[in-house]
Parts: structure tokens; C-alpha cells; sequence
DNA sequence: GTCTATAAAAGGATAGAC
DNA sequence: GTCTATCCTTTTATAGAC
């Protein structure tokens, strides 16, 4: 009996949250992915996240011999999280491309009015709070930049011929990249989202206008 | 003899700068600026400041009780200085208000160049950086973005009728300080201007567009 | 792979003489 | 206002038994 159940349990009196049945890697990765993106990479240490993941020291510098390399951990699970957990959701039920873009910028705007602004994007976040990354950390930032980009820039070819010919569907969905990040930002200081509306708003006008002068 | 002459002397060896010859309290917000910007505010210690300040802490702890007051300092030189270190700068010879606008942005261009991609915009770093501002910081980091987006505006204004009477020159000052922010972010973790040069490029052809409906 | 204990350094901040 | 010395906490990381 019990054989395969989770081996801690729950007798400290803290409530059992869904990451508390993970298996010891994915646990870590898990509430770092949380912490990192609530608190920050600096002002999250090992500590805490040894304590919220309720592990032990020697496990996690068993699968991560540094905070830099569970850093990197996190930064791919973001990045392969991209479709299944942010595009997949906010795109259930919108089959329209241009539809699709908006519906994901969206979710950024739900994003930071659930967290009363706590919450913005994950990846931004950090490419702003470490100056000098390494390859390894600057890399991963990169290629996470680039599947968002992708997945819009794919909404833009879809669009077809309701974006004129001559205009690039890659600077378009990078753009909207650039309207996304520095509208959370504005939002997050000014703790308004008006300033993120009006990022949304202007791209969407950009591309109002783009589509009249076809 | 020596009277008013800086009391610290270059005996150590170490090049004197000019931030050396500033008192105390100037010298040391001169010196955290610089560093805020470089390395960020959390990866930024006392004793990096101290050290380069050549101060004693009881000094900085004078004047700054807590590291936290020595960035709303910080914070107040950087958007007091927003006219005289930033605008003069690069307004210097040039009277059109919306060349104005492009000469601003191609200052971070110019920044984000010669620091080889250390250097972008030193709010910006912060705002993300710190995830649950205190109020002291949080009003500084808005009365810097509504400084800058107000001189900007103010461009947009003094361009009369070559922008339509309806567009909001307000909301496009906005969306220059989106596209700037949102575009040193993607340049810095690319370490490429592409990103940067495209943000600006979109935002070029959005005033274009826009004023070829007028 | 997990556990406890702890090292070793860096962090912000303070005390008290001058 | 400035100086030296130092406190106390937090930090990342390691040792070594199980």
C-alpha cells in the first residue's frame, strides 16, 4: 500500500499544493519558475526555494549544481511551455490569426490585473534584471523571445492577403513583441493599466492602418 | 595651503575621476547612479559604492539611511537630469520637434552601441527589476517616464498640423517611450540593434501612416 | 537521491571615537 | 561629517552519513 505515493507528507500543517507531488526535479523547477517570476531571479534565493518546494539542500544541488543552472532549467520550461501553456489557452475557441495576436496580448493584460500587477512577463523580467547574462542564461532569453515571435509571426502568415504583400510579417509580430514588454513594464510602475491599453491600442491602430493602405 | 582642495588624495594609486573631486553626498549619488545602471540595483552592493566612491560607510549611512533612500536619490538626479544630461544632449542643433523624437531615440541607439549592449535605459532596469516597489520608489519611477513622455509630448504638440488634429499626441508620446523601452530590452538580450532598429522603424512608418491620412 | 549540519563569503547596517 | 571596526543576517554552496 502506498507504495507510489508522494513520500513527504503533509503533517507540518502546510497546506499540499499540486507541485508538492512532483517528483524532486520538477518540484524544484516548478516553484522557482513561480518564485523567479513573482519575485525576481536576485531577490529569490536558494532558501526559498528549498522551503516553498520543501526540499533539501543536497537534492537540489544534486540536479542543479548552481542557481544559474536552475535558472536555465526554468528558462526552458518557459520556452517550452510557450504553445501548450500561454498560446494553447488563450487561443481555445479563436480560429481567426489577427484574432489570435490580440487574444494573446490579452492575456498578458488578464495577466497583470489578476496579480494586481505583480505579474508581467516571466522572460522580461529577467533579460532587464541581468545585466551581463552568461551564454548560457543570454541564450535561452533568446530563444524565448524567438517562439513567441514565431507564433505570432505564423498568425501574421495566416492573415494572408488582409496584411498587404509588401509588409514584413516577422517585423509585425516583433513589434508586437516590443508594444507587449514595454506596455508591462508601463503598467507594472504606473501599477495602471492604462498605459498597457494604450500600447494595444496603438499597435492595433498600426495595424488598422496598414491593412487600409493594401 | 590645499585649503578647498579635495581632502582625498590619489595616494592609493588608483586614477582619480572626476566624480572624486564631488562632496561626499553628490560624490556618492553620482557613483550609485552609475553603477544602478550598469549592474542594477539588487546586484549593486554598498560595498561596491563604497568602494568606488572612496567612502566610509558611516558617511554613506549619514547621508543615506538606507540603501533604499540612496535610490530614490538616485532616482530624483536621474529625472531631474532628464533635460540637461539627456534632451540637451541630443536636441543639440536640431529644431524640428519630430526630428526630435527620432534624435532621442537614436540616442539610446548611440548608448546601447558604445556600451556594447551593457547600457539601455536606467528606469526601465529598475522598474523590472524591483518587483514590489515601495511607494517612495515606485512615484520616482513614474515621475521619470512622465517626464520623459512630456517632453516628448511637447514635440508632438510643436509639430502643429503635420500630425492630424485628431490623433492623441499624448498617447503617441507613449507609445515612442513602449517602443523604446520594449525595443533596449530585445536589443540587450539579442545582443544585436536589430530588434531596437526595428521597434523604431515600425514606429517611424506608424508616423508616416499616420500623417499621410491626415 | 536524500538527509542534517555547516562552511565561507557577502549582504545591509550600526557603534562610538574623533 | 568622517573614521575604523564589527555586528548580525542572509547567501550560495559543500561535506559526508544514510
Amino acid at each position: 500500500m502506498g507504495t507510489s505515493l508522494p513520500r513527504r507528507s503533509a503533517g507540518d500543517g502546510r497546506p499540499m499544493s499540486m507541485e508538492a507531488q512532483l517528483p524532486t526535479r520538477e518540484r524544484l523547477l516548478s516553484v522557482a519558475m513561480r518564485l523567479f517570476w513573482e519575485k525576481g531571479y536576485n531577490s529569490t534565493s536558494v532558501a526559498d526555494i528549498l522551503r516553498e518546494s520543501d526540499t533539501n539542500s543536497g537534492s537540489l544541488y544534486h540536479y542543479f549544481p548552481t542557481k544559474k543552472d536552475l535558472l536555465v532549467g526554468v528558462l526552458e520550461r518557459y520556452r517550452d511551455g510557450i504553445e501548450p501553456m500561454l498560446l494553447l489557452p488563450v487561443w481555445e475557441g479563436i480560429e481567426d490569426p489577427l484574432e489570435r495576436v490580440f487574444a494573446l496580448l490579452a492575456g498578458y493584460r488578464r495577466l497583470l490585473l489578476d496579480s494586481d500587477f505583480r505579474l508581467g512577463c516571466p522572460i522580461g523580467n529577467v533579460a532587464l534584471e541581468i545585466a551581463k547574462p552568461e551564454p548560457e542564461v543570454r541564450e535561452r532569453l533568446v530563444q524565448n523571445f524567438e517562439a513567441w515571435t514565431g507564433a505570432v509571426e505564423r498568425c501574421m502568415v495566416e492573415a494572408g492577403d488582409r496584411i498587404p504583400g509588401d509588409v514584413d510579417r516577422r517585423a509585425l509580430a516583433a513589434f508586437a513583441l516590443t508594444a507587449m514588454e514595454g506596455g508591462v513594464m508601463l503598467a507594472r510602475a504606473y501599477q495602471d493599466i492604462g498605459p498597457f491599453d494604450a500600447a494595444v491600442d496603438r499597435f492595433r491602430d498600426y495595424m488598422a492602418r496598414l491593412g487600409l493602405q493594401g
